[in-house]
DNA sequence: TGTACATCAGTGAACGCGCGTTCACTGATGTAC
DNA sequence: TGTACATCAGTGAACGCGCGTTCACTGATGTAC
């Protein structure tokens, strides 16, 4: 492993080579989220290379296709999305850690749910077309790639996991209403693989949150409170707290 | 008004004329949603012209523009859910007063509530493209024009009706958690064109609900929910219970 | 260190297709006297 | 009832533009001896 220090010279001059090329493939990727913004998810290759000076058939040497670049996006947007989400909960843990010693107060996870239902609209709203992509009508003719499923569960991971640590510490209502027995083992296979410990009815309550707070982004971003709700932010918290009391968290 | 003979069959054969047109302006639109379900919102005259036998131009005699033609499809989508929800509660409404003789029994509330939810449900199922085209992601470069606003809240405005009365009749909580004080005045606002008599706190968990219904047939229908919770109907219904309850409506 | 070869980025032309919209026109249908 | 005129549906060509993708190519960068 320990290189000479010509073929280093060559090494490095290689990865100078692979570093370019590895910023052409970010920058196409942010000159397409660009167009996004202007023309939805009809993005045009030949838009692209002309907006990077390019002949558009040099974009073939990045992305084998149009639905090539498509899924970068897509999987870049369910990422970042999952990123922040990740990020939120990791920070607000250790801030409640250093305060209480590794003891977990009962409304640490009320904050912790809090925090992570912020950053998912902060996402949203600082990349609503990104948003839009991932969250909005599917493009007409193309196929979402397996490998987008696991980003893509990347924020239901984080909010299943306090959840799951609040049952456990038996800081979660046991006696929710159960749903009917056909939803039960649909439920119960959701909840192995993003809240183990959890029952059906807290899972489901789980689900409809979850499902409320992005129907909340969906009619803001898309532009359905247009003259109604104007202060869309303290709409939102007030929405995610609503959640969190319906899930039971206490305060 | 009465015609003569002659002046009789002018008026018919002229109303012959405007009835081929109307046939047209209407088949136009048919041969669109079909087209819609292919190509999502990049809905294209030619296309729809090729599949009528014409030539392209004439389409021109009909819709001044393809965005035009995508405001009446949009127009007509509105519509045909708001008509969907009104009969649905309105078929509820006078099963219930045939049964107690024009005295409501608290539990009817929520029969209505749940019996309209149902029914934008059936609507969505049962026209994917056109919940895609209203309530999916905006067509970029697309304004809606004023006069889709009336049309677009119906359903809304069937759901408060249910709202209103039942708290009219004492049978919704007054206790719900008062919103922020920001908000009090933005709900009062919208309660006084859809719930006139409900409280902001009220209106605040029937915008919530109303969010969480579309944000459930939102996640059926961009099928973001494949392979995970395969009864869709009755995990809908079931959010739709949860709502009801959320809401207090009472059993 | 220098030379011969391989890799790879980017070019430019072409294929074959799509689109919305305008415009002068033909010919049928409807209207007024 | 019959004739003269106006309305209107539909045509076909054209304008001016867009697109994704392929392919043979040039010339620079990187690699192996």
């Amino acid at each position: 492993m320990c290189a000479t220090l010509s073929s280093m010279t060559e090494r490095s001059r290689g990865s100078i080579r692979a570093r370019v090329r590895a910023e052409l493939v970010e920058e196409i990727k942010v000159v397409a989220r660009r167009q996004l913004a202007a023309d939805g998810a009809n993005l045009s290759l030949r838009a692209i290379a002309r907006e990077l000076g390019m002949v558009s058939s040099a974009i073939y040497r990045y992305y084998a296709s149009r639905d090539d670049l498509l899924t970068a996006l897509i999987l870049d947007a369910y990422n970042s999305l999952g990123e922040a989400a990740e990020q939120a909960d990791a920070m607000r843990q250790t801030n409640a850690t250093q305060q209480t010693d590794a003891v977990h107060r009962p409304s640490d996870y009320r904050a912790r749910w809090l925090s992570v239902a912020r950053s998912i609209r902060d996402w949203a709203v600082a990349s609503p077309h990104e948003y839009a992509l991932i969250y909005g009508s599917p493009v007409p003719g193309y196929v979402a790639p397996q490998d987008t499923v696991l980003p893509s569960i990347r924020p239901v991971v984080v909010l299943g996991g306090i959840l799951d640590e609040a049952y456990k510490a038996g800081c979660l209502p046991k006696d929710f209403p159960q749903p009917r027995k056909k939803l039960r083992p649909l439920l119960a296979q959701v909840a192995q693989g993003v809240a183990p410990s959890v029952n059906e009815a807290v899972m489901a309550r789980a689900l409809i949150a979850w499902t409320e707070l992005f129907g909340a982004l969906s009619f803001e971003l898309f532009g359905r409170f247009k003259n109604t709700i104007t202060d869309l932010a303290t709409w939102y918290e007030h929405q995610a707290e609503e959640m969190a009391t319906f899930l039971g968290l206490p305060h």
